[in-house]
DNA sequence: CAGATTTCTACAAACGATTGCTATGATTGC
DNA sequence: GCAATCATAGCAATCGTTTGTAGAAATCTG
C-alpha cells in the first residue's frame, strides 16, 4: 500500500553495487563515458525496473542546481492569445522533462518584480518572457544575469535577447495592401501601447506600408491606446470617427482594440463592414464566430510556443549560443468585417 | 555579481548561532513553541534581512517531503473556461507561497495518467482535478490514495471528494424557465458526455426542469454530444432540426455546443432567434460578441478557482478534514439568443 | 545552597541524489 | 615477471535545510 517510495539505495542494494555506481549506470552520460561496464549497467537497470524506481527530482535538483523548470511570464492568462502559446511551451518542454511555472503580471511592474524574485527563489533554469516593454530594467534590477531568458512575441529594442514573436511589420502590410486592393485610401490606424515591442512595431509598420502604398498618414489618422483591451479600443474609435478624416477602414493594434472598434462604430450608427471596414490582428480563438466574422492577421501561436519552448532549452544546454531571433510568418485571415470601400 | 547564494549557515554565522538554530528563529511554528530565545530570533531575523536571505526551496523539500506546489489537470487550457479558474487558483495559492503546475490531459486517460504520475514524483501536495470523470479509477491505479484532491467543476457520484462547481441543474432549470416564460414549448437538449459529471447533470437538471414546467420530454428531444466541442453541437444540433419535433429552443450542455448549434442552424436556414432559441452554459468571454449575442448560463470562474485553492490548502494543512463540497450560484444572462416563440 | 527543573543552543544525522577521488584487480608492455 | 596502465566500482563529501537529542546554562525549589 503506502510503499516506502523507493530510493537510488534501494536499486543498487538490489543490483548488488554502490549506490553511486547505480547512480553512473542510470544516468545517460556518465554511461556514455564508459564509466561503467555495460553488464552492470543492465543489472542496475533492470533492478530499477523492478522496483519502479523513479529518482526523485528534488534530491537531483538540490545536488545538481538545476530544477528542471522554466518560469514563463505573461500578462494575464486570461487574454485568449495566450492560451495556445501556453499549451505550445509545455508540450514541448514536457518532452524533454521540463515544466512551466506560470506567472501573471497583469503589465504591474511591481507584481512583475514579485513573480519574478519567486521564481529566481524555485530555481528556474530559464525564463521566458511575454511581458517585455521595449527597454527592460526588471531583468538587472533583479540581479538575474545568468539566467536564459527568451521572449514570446515581443523584441526588445537591441534585439539583444532571443525571441520568438512574428513579423508585426509585414503582418501590418497585408493588411493594409488588402484595404487598398478594396479601394480604401482613407486608412487610420488604432495603435497599441507604444512602450510594447508589439505596440510599437505595428504602428512602424503601418506607416511603412502606407507610404509603401502611396497613401499619406497624418497625425489624425493615428491614436494610441493605452493598453490591448476593448474598451481602449472604443475610446480611440470613437476619437477617429468624430474627426474630420472620416476613414473607412481601421487597421487595429490588436482583435481587442478591434472589438473596441466595433462597439464605436455600432454606438456612433456607423456599419461595419459596409461603412467602416475593420482588420485585427491576432486571430484570437473565435474572432471567425463575432459580428462580423474579424478580418485578422494571424500567426501559429501554438507553434510559436513550440519554438519559444525549443530556443529556451537550448539556451540552458549552451548559455552562450548565439542569440536567435526567429519570426515566424504571418497570414491574413479575410473574413467579413471588410468589404469593397462605397462609392461615395 | 555573481553573488554565491546565500544561505541559512552565512546568516547563522553572521547572527553568531549554530544553523539549526537558526533555522529555528526563522520557522514561525517552533519560534511560537519557544523553543529559541527571543533575542537571538531577532538577532537571527536582522542577519537574514542584512544578507537578503531566502531559504532554498528545493532543500527545504527535500528534508519536509512538502513541495509548496500543487498540481491542476484540465483537459485543454485552450478552452476558454479554463484561464480564468486558472488564474483564481494561481493567485489564491500565491498568497500562501505555493504555485501550480499545469497539466493539459486533452481527455486522453493515457496522457492523464503520465501527467499524473509526473506531478507524483515531482511531489505535489494536493491535486486539483477539473478532468475527473464520474466514476473516476485513474488515482487508485497510480496508488496517489493519500495525496489531498479537490475537484472542479467536476463531482464524483458518491460526493466522496471534495469539490468546488456550480449548481448545474439549478443553472439548466433557470434556462428552461427563461424559455418557457417567453412561450417555448418544443425545448430539446445538446447534452454532453455523459461520463462527465457535468454533462449527466445538466442533462438531468433538463427533465426535471422540463417536468417540473408540465413538459413532455421524449427521447427525440436530447441528443448526445460526444465531446464538448463546437463540432459535436453542430452534428447534434443537425439531428435536432432534422427530426419531426421541430423544436424552438435549444438548451445545450455548454457554449461550445451552443456555437455549435449556431453553425448547423444557419446550415438549414434557420434563423436564430426568431425561428430557434439557444442557450448556452458557462458564459465564456467573448459569447457577449457571438452573433446573435448568447444567453448562457453564467457562474463566477474566477471565484471557483480561489475557492478551490483555498479548500486544497485546507485539505493539505489537514487532510483528515470533512469533505466540503462547494456550490456556486449561477446566474442567466439574457441576450439576444433567445426570443419569444413565434406564433405559428 | 544542593539538587531538580526549565530554557535554550549546539551537535549530528538525516533527506536522496551526484561526483571527485581513491582503491582494487585485471591487463598490458618490456 | 615486474612495473605501469586501464577499466570499474566503492568511499565519502556535498547540496541547504530540518529536527531528535544531548548538554550547558539559568532558574527554581525546599
Amino acid at each position: 500500500m503506502n510503499e516506502r517510495s523507493v530510493t537510488l539505495r534501494d536499486v543498487a542494494k538490489r543490483a548488488g553495487v554502490h549506490p553511486a555506481t547505480a547512480s553512473r549506470a542510470l544516468n545517460e552520460e556518465t554511461r556514455a563515458r564508459g564509466l561503467v561496464n555495460s553488464d552492470t549497467v543492465a543489472r542496475v537497470m533492470q533492478a530499477a525496473r523492478e522496483l519502479n524506481y523513479s529518482p526523485d527530482p528534488v534530491a537531483r535538483s538540490l545536488k545538481t542546481r538545476r530544477s528542471h523548470t522554466v518560469g514563463v511570464l505573461i500578462p494575464d492568462l486570461t487574454n485568449p492569445l495566450f492560451p495556445p502559446i501556453i499549451r505550445g511551451i509545455e508540450d514541448r518542454l514536457a518532452q524533454s522533462g521540463y515544466v512551466a511555472l506560470l506567472g501573471n503580471t497583469d503589465n504591474d511592474p511591481d507584481r512583475e518584480k514579485l513573480v519574478l524574485s519567486g521564481m529566481r527563489t524555485r530555481r528556474v533554469d530559464g525564463l521566458v518572457l511575454a511581458t517585455a516593454r521595449r527597454r527592460y530594467s526588471v531583468l538587472s534590477e533583479l540581479n538575474m544575469g545568468d539566467l536564459p531568458i527568451v521572449l514570446v512575441n515581443r523584441v526588445v529594442e537591441d534585439r539583444a535577447l532571443p525571441s520568438v514573436a512574428t513579423d508585426d511589420a509585414a503582418g501590418i502590410a497585408m493588411a493594409v495592401t488588402h484595404l487598398v486592393s478594396l479601394g480604401h485610401t482613407r486608412i487610420a490606424h488604432v495603435a497599441g501601447p507604444q512602450e510594447l515591442s508589439t505596440g510599437a512595431g505595428r504602428l512602424s509598420g503601418f506607416i511603412m506600408a502606407m507610404e509603401a502604398a502611396g497613401l499619406e498618414v497624418g497625425s489624425e489618422s493615428i491614436t494610441y491606446a493605452e493598453n490591448f483591451s476593448v474598451a481602449a479600443g472604443t475610446k480611440c474609435c470613437r476619437e477617429l470617427v468624430a474627426h474630420k478624416l472620416h476613414p473607412t477602414a481601421i487597421v487595429a493594434g490588436n482583435d481587442m482594440l478591434a472589438i473596441g472598434c466595433y462597439q464605436a462604430l455600432e454606438e456612433s450608427g456607423l456599419k461595419c463592414p459596409a461603412d467602416v471596414s475593420v482588420v485585427g490582428f491576432n486571430d484570437i480563438s473565435f474572432s471567425s464566430r463575432l459580428s462580423p466574422p474579424l478580418t485578422s492577421v494571424r500567426f501559429p501561436h501554438y507553434q510559436v510556443g513550440i519554438e519559444v519552448a525549443q530556443l529556451i532549452l537550448e539556451r540552458i544546454q549552451a548559455p552562450t549560443a548565439p542569440t536567435k531571433v526567429l519570426f515566424l510568418p504571418p497570414e491574413l485571415v479575410v473574413r467579413g468585417s471588410t468589404a469593397k470601400v462605397a462609392t461615395p
